[in-house]
DNA sequence: GCCGTTTTCGGCCCGACTGTTTTCAGTCG
């Protein structure tokens, strides 16, 4: 096992020892026994488990040492199963529903005996909740709605769990002998920033060998439908996902149609019609009814006639060509004004995951991360990037392990030694996430804001300020002159929590005015600042930053999710601070900093 | 369960907010 999969197990138990009540001293020893274990390198973990020397580690015992030990040896820890083994597992789901923690959790498991969400909606709905001590009629309520937003959220999935579920699958469907093309399609292909479901269209020669690979991939809990052009399963994680199989002349105008969105749809088919065409996801035909016919008609018989049945469109391009427009790409297919935007003009080229030469607002195990700052420089550099940003937490978000003043100074120093030692090729910047008070002052004193190359200021606490108070005190941070980047500015989790009530309008308005940039944190549960506020404020002038707030080395992948977001909000290259060369980016944080110095 | 010693026990991390209380426990970031 890795570090941060026995950081993660240690971390469970810590959970679940909360669960059962146990000395929350205990409990608080297993996380921060994680946490010490992720603060030490990959390498020195190996070494010092060779050498019996786990105990040297401040936080590891005799204890955690042993179980650490034996869950890198053996990937197993026997304790752990028991422990498990011993405690209700619809309890650990309980703790999802906001207002509910061990302590509530145990009281309803005690004196009402439940053991799951159901069992607690039935209690709740009885009124027996509002009857225990602690409880109360508004404690209720609030467990109600907290079930009930679960419940609606729980039929959608992040982009990023559907795009790791999918992209495999797609790979697969094309690696088999008898698919010509394979694509996914969907609010996935839109890059929407969650999913439903997932569909998949194939050209395929051959519809039975397909269908027997797609029903029997791993994971699948259940075939829910099997026929001679579609298959839908469910995936033990409650995704559903469906496989359409169509002759290869008809592969562009279902994958268009499957795309979407129906807006994008609806817009499409009104424009064939009034060319005198039927668009549908069979063909693009003369209009009169009788066009849906001769699709199905050809559909029948694939590919032998199939030249005779309409234009021959053998791509979406091709498609878009046909009814006057030029190439919309799947992210912009939203119905929100792209057709009227590709009948005049060729869209710009979006953003690409591939433009970027670096990123900003990273975490390491100074503050809330789970790899030292050497690890994701070293997984910076793995991606060809020419710089990083750490920004770490600043000393108010004391639940995050923010950095106090001497210790921000501290790892400023070890990021210039790093600089200079010419360990890796990647340059890293040293920035800090500060926060931004309750009365919009930064965390941190100017002198010290002053030794930093960039400052990302971010909301962390006082959630529920009035939209006024929190506009106010948003802007106020952005008028700071040390304020390089705003960060995730409406703080909302996807399918978790809403933001914070903020006018996003006059933050962006605010942005534009003392040339700061707005991240667009790429984090999958973020995508904050949402897609839909970003081609208008990008054409005023506002640059935009696609910030992982990666967490672990892993987690700086996730510029692709925010990527999507960026190329779904319009965004070009230009438009995108990180994609400039770092030499460009030493010069534009230079003269910011020389201009806040003045 | 860990740490550090006034070294084998006693203490261990903050501050706001909410809803329950009538002085505070639980949750959250």
């Amino acid at each position: 096992m890795t570090k941060n999969e026995i950081a993660d197990v240690l971390s469970d138990i810590g959970t679940l020892l909360e669960l059962k009540g146990e000395n929350p001293f205990k409990v608080r020893a297993y996380q921060s026994g994680a946490r010490a274990l992720e603060a030490i390198e990959e390498a020195e973990l190996a070494r010092l488990i060779a050498n019996d020397e786990l105990q040297s580690v401040k936080g590891i015992g005799e204890a955690l040492g042993q179980k650490i030990g034996e869950l890198h040896c053996t990937g197993r820890l026997e304790f752990f199963e028991k422990l498990k083994a011993s405690i209700e597992p619809g309890l650990v789901d309980m703790l999802q529903i906001p207002g509910l923690g061990p302590k509530k959790i145990r009281a309803l498991h005690d004196k009402l005996s439940i053991t799951d969400i159901p069992g607690l909606t039935q209690a709740c709905t009885d009124g027996r909740v509002a009857e225990l001590d602690g409880f109360g009629a508004k404690t209720q309520e609030k467990i109600l709605a907290g079930i009930r937003n679960r419940e609606a959220y729980g039929r959608r999935h992040l982009w990023w769990h559907a795009a790791e579920v999918a992209e495999p699958i797609v790979q697969g469907l094309r690696a088999l002998p008898q698919v010509k093309r394979a694509e996914s399609a969907g609010s996935l292909r839109r890059g929407l920033e969650t999913v439903g479901d997932l569909d998949f269209i194939v050209a395929a020669t051959e519809v039975t060998p397909v269908v027997d690979w797609f029903v029997a991939l791993p994971g699948v809990k259940e075939v829910t439908a099997r026929g001679d052009t579609k298959a839908s399963v469910r995936f033990e994680s409650g995704l559903q996902a469906d496989l359409r199989i169509v002759p290869d002349e008809q592969f562009a105008f279902a994958l268009h149609h499957f795309t979407g969105s129906k807006d994008h749809n609806v817009q499409m088919r009104q424009r064939a019609l009034a060319r005198g065409l039927s668009l549908s996801e069979w063909g693009l035909v003369p209009a009169e009814g009788e066009g849906t016919v001769k699709a199905k008609v050809a559909r029948a018989k694939p590919a032998a006639d199939a030249s005779s049945s309409g234009p021959a469109i053998a791509s979406e391009r091709e498609l878009f060509t046909a009814l006057g427009l030029h190439f919309i790409p799947p992210e912009l297919r939203e119905g929100l004004g792209e057709i009227e935007w590709a009948e005049k003009v060729e869209l710009p080229r979006l953003v690409e995951t591939g433009d970027l030469r670096g990123a900003f607002h990273n975490h390491t195990t100074a503050s809330d991360g789970r790899n030292t700052l050497a690890e994701m420089t070293a997984a910076a550099e793995a991606l060809g990037w020419e710089y990083l940003g750490i920004a770490d937490h600043s000393k108010s978000s004391f639940q995050a392990n923010g950095l106090s003043e001497e210790r921000l100074l501290r790892q400023v120093a070890e990021i210039r030694a790093l600089n200079e030692s010419r360990r890796f090729k990647t340059h890293v910047f040293a920035g800090v996430e500060c926060d931004i008070l309750a009365d919009g002052r930064l965390d941190f004193a100017d002198d010290v804001l002053a030794r930093l190359d960039y400052i990302v200021a971010s909301v962390h606490n006082a959630f529920a300020q009035d939209e006024a108070t929190m506009t106010a005190r948003i802007v106020r941070a952005i008028e700071h002159p040390a304020t390089t980047m705003l960060g995730h500015v409406t703080g909302r989790l996807l399918l978790r929590r809403e933001g914070y009530k903020v006018d996003v309008g006059r933050a962006i308005d605010a942005a534009i005015a003392n040339n700061v940039i707005i991240e667009l944190n790429a984090s999958p549960w973020r995508l904050d600042l949402d897609w839909r506020h970003w081609r208008k404020a990008a054409e005023r002038g506002l640059l935009c930053s696609v910030n992982p707030d990666a967490h672990e080395t892993a987690g700086l992948e996730h510029v692709r999710a925010g990527i999507n977001a960026a190329r779904k909000g319009g965004l070009t290259r230009e438009q995108v601070f990180n994609t400039r060369p770092l030499r460009e980016v030493t010069a534009w944080l230079e003269q910011r900093r020389a201009k806040a110095r003045r």
